[in-house]
RNA sequence: CGGAGUGUAGCUCAGUUGGCUAGAGCGUCUGGUUUGGGACCAGAAGGCCGAAGGUUCAAGUCCUUUCACUCCGACCA
């Protein structure tokens, strides 16, 4: 991608009203743009970054035999009244000519419970699995954090469905492991903690995997020696105790909640009556499990781990762009010198975000390179082209490397 | 929805007890000089001062209403 033909630009200066690191920084590179409280548009940049995050997101989940669905974002609302979900604070409703009233999705129970209803029937059909990305409506009180809480986001949510609780419980452990490897491949492994937390009627906790950042919104209690946490909201329930190891040298930290895996049992299947038979031909309600991924959550917590009082510095998993290439190059051969270098780097398949804009000073490039983040830059110059090399840097720092051209 | 704060140029902000023909920096456009860390010089364009009422000879400035944004609560992925 040439530089020169994308339609936005780095900011110098951060809207004046966003603190948070994330928001500053991703409107300042020009990953998203507020629209308003609440709502981003997401920018060439952001998409790249936000579709590789979501592509090992999907590799790591059809690993455990998860299987990719695009559920609808707008519901009907009878479904929410079998549920008794109908008048839960965070719903957007809108409706139909006709006047037939519409829930705009904050979660898919509604949705995807009767869907995988009219293809299981037999304990033949089960466990399955099904997760999908998509655009959730929430209608937050408050906005907040940047893109951390937003009224409209991006999220990975799945539901498995299972003959038994035992089985569900397999499965929740699984899905527990896939989201150990998808953490770590998004660099957030070390900061991303596996956290007790309230679980509702059907199991006495939940998981929530809590990145620590001290932009969070939440407050959990770490454990070290478990690497695990709990949810200051359930602290009363454990006795102020690692429930693993029955510690209470626990330290307090700010977190942001950025996944959850959570047992629903039938709390949704019944209201839909999805049963299915057994090998005695009787019938037994499905058990389920959901686990949620807020991907522009996550999107906002990797910005918030990953840079420095310069940029972000994407890792370079989910980096936009697998390199900046940034020509300093002004006079007519030395430029055909870069262009071709750059012809020569797509031809090899590399994802490259080329600066080819004319006029800019080195200052400028380097500094807008640094906002951008991505992890290795390449710096095409007269100075390089008079000794056949280019110069890479890595973003998080470190001496220069010269590459010899001939060696691209 | 409670508390606090902010709305002035594309962006960040000045604007004093009401006197404004509304400013600066950045960005944009023209020309010139520069060319390895946001450089310099000269010029130009760009504003219904969030919106609606009101007070006044006079309102960016005071009053009322309203809308929006940010932060702190409550609530929530």
């Amino acid at each position: 991608m040439r530089q020169s033909i994308l339609f936005t630009k780095t900011l110098k200066e951060a809207p004046k009203d966003e603190v948070s690191k994330n928001a500053q920084f991703l409107i300042r590179g020009g990953f998203v743009d507020k629209l308003f409280a609440g709502v981003y548009s997401i920018l060439p940049l952001g998409v790249k970054v936000l579709s590789h995050i979501e592509h090992i997101v999907r590799e790591e989940l059809c690993r455990i035999d998860a299987q990719e669905v695009f559920l609808p974002a707008l519901h009907p609302v009878e479904n929410y009244q079998k549920t008794g979900r109908d008048g839960i604070d965070v719903l957007f409703f809108t409706e139909m000519h006709d006047g037939k009233r519409l829930v705009l999705g904050q979660s898919h129970e509604e949705v995807v419970t009767p869907l995988l209803q009219k293809y299981v029937q037999s304990y033949k059909d089960l466990p399955k699995s099904v997760f999908q990305f998509q655009t959730k409506f929430r209608n937050e009180l408050r906005a907040k954090s940047g893109i951390m809480r937003g009224r409209e986001f991006r999220m990975k949510d799945m539901y498995s469905f299972h003959e038994t609780q035992s089985d569900a419980d397999r499965y929740y452990a699984l899905v527990e492991d896939a989201y150990r490897k998808i953490f770590d491949r998004l660099a957030l492994g070390e900061a991303t903690i596996k956290t007790y937390a309230s679980g509702g009627t059907f199991s006495k906790y939940s998981h929530e995997f809590q990145t620590i950042t001290s932009s969070g919104e939440d407050t959990i209690y770490l454990c070290e020696s478990c690497r695990v946490a709990i949810n200051k909201e359930i602290m009363a329930d454990v006795n102020g105790q690692c429930p693993e190891c029955g510690s209470r040298a626990l330290e307090e930290k700010k977190a942001i909640e950025i996944a959850n895996i959570f047992k629903l049992a039938d709390r949704f299947t019944n209201a839909f009556s999805f049963t299915y038979t057994d090998q005695e031909g009787k019938k037994h309600p499905v058990i389920m499990g959901c686990y949620g991924l807020g991907i522009t959550r996550t999107l906002g917590a990797i910005v918030e781990v990953h840079h420095d009082e310069k940029g972000i510095i994407w890792p370079e998993s989910i980096a936009p762009y697998a390199a900046h290439l940034v020509s300093l190059c002004t006079e007519r051969a030395d430029v055909e010198a870069a262009d071709e270098l750059y012809h020569r780097l797509v031809a090899q398949g590399k994802d490259v975000l080329y600066d080819d804009r004319a006029g800019l000073r080195a200052g400028e490039k380097f500094a807008d390179s640094d906002l951008i983040g991505i992890p290795k830059r390449v710096i095409v110059s007269p100075k390089t082209l008079a000794n056949n090399t280019v110069e890479v840097r890595q973003r998080s720092g470190g001496e220069p490397e010269y590459v010899s051209l001939s060696a691209i």
